[in-house]
DNA sequence: GTCTATAAGGCGATAGAC
DNA sequence: GTCTATCGCCTTATAGAC
């Protein structure tokens, strides 16, 4: 049905994780999914509108990936924690979400909606998760887990924003490493 | 002497702080400067040219910034650390450096190269800091140094991520406190 | 739904006068 | 050193035929 539609979200989609949103134009998509200029603008009113569109996509899609990780792992708190920070991560591609959020556009609110949707969830569901092992005393009485859930996010986009200044494809993994280590020095038996 | 030529380097990095490299145009930085076009092409012979001027001395003062804070504190290697994490910052507008980082003009080599500066200069006093503090038998002997390192600066970086996302001033300085509370776990009595 | 032609405006840069 | 005028290119659309 709507195949053509659905090819332009999936190529913004992409153009957005390899460029953001400022620097991708509308004849980027084109060139990149074949689609004529007129469908274009018969499916979207705007570029804009697009982007929009891609990233609730690219929301969904990042959650699910995120709550099916921390589902299906077995074990407590932390090996749920690092399975989610170990999964396969590229420094040079960049977050797919978080690497358009500088983009001088993006505070358009509405452009910035799914953006701030994502991180509220994955900062919510964290908090949960470390709400809950600390109550079961694992989780270190003193952190304070919301401090604790942004503090994990945050190191896992900025080990993005080093591996592409520095170059380095193995730097997520390694600061993703390091952060596991000093989690697991917060790792308490239940009494 | 060189008041034009200082005046639109001065401008350049506030715009880049501001909007970034590629959604930044030479019109942008003569408004805002009040120098004319003529003037602009007559000191540097790019808008790249002027950016990586602008970058280079963004990254000495950073640099110089960094090396005072952890120099002028006194105590332990947790004490530097702290100090630095817990200078004033806006996450509204982002790191003076690694704000650019995701721009696509960024993947060219000469325009990366002030930023990579920054980052390895960074990495490489933080790291020293560390394998002190580890001789000295104050910081946990598991840590590997290199790795704590990095992700001690991504940590930094990705709170601005976070914070511009959600619209957080108070996101750096709430990751930072989580961050702090970690490494104090690492901390160890000499023997 | 999709095509091609066209538009107004900004971009980075250059020319040549003063 | 600084000014204004101009350039060719790209951007985000819109118009109107098919």
């Amino acid at each position: 049905m709507a195949a053509t539609r659905d090819l332009l979200i999936d190529t913004m989609k992409l153009l957005l994780w390899e460029r953001g949103y400022d620097a991708t134009s509308p004849n980027h998509v084109l060139e990149r999914s074949g689609v004529g200029k007129g469908s274009f603008y018969h499916h979207f009113k705007s570029k804009k509108d697009l982007a929009i569109a891609a990233m609730e996509s690219r929301a969904d899609e990042l959650i699910t990936e995120f709550e099916m990780v921390l589902n299906s792992t077995e074990g407590d708190w932390l090996a749920k924690v690092s399975a989610y920070l170990r999964l396969p991560r590229s420094a040079l591609k960049g977050c797919r979400m978080g690497r358009i959020v500088q983009d001088p556009s993006l505070e358009d609110e509405l452009l910035k909606a799914p953006l701030q949707r994502y991180f509220k969830v994955l900062n919510q569901q964290l908090c949960a998760l470390y709400t809950q092992a600390q109550k079961q005393g694992e989780l270190n009485k003193n952190c304070q887990v919301d401090n604790l859930a942004v503090a994990t996010l945050s190191m896992l986009q900025g080990s993005f924003v080093l591996g592409r200044a520095l170059t380095e494809e193995q730097m997520v993994a390694e600061a993703c490493e390091s952060f596991i280590c000093l989690l697991q020095s917060q790792k308490t038996v239940a009494s």
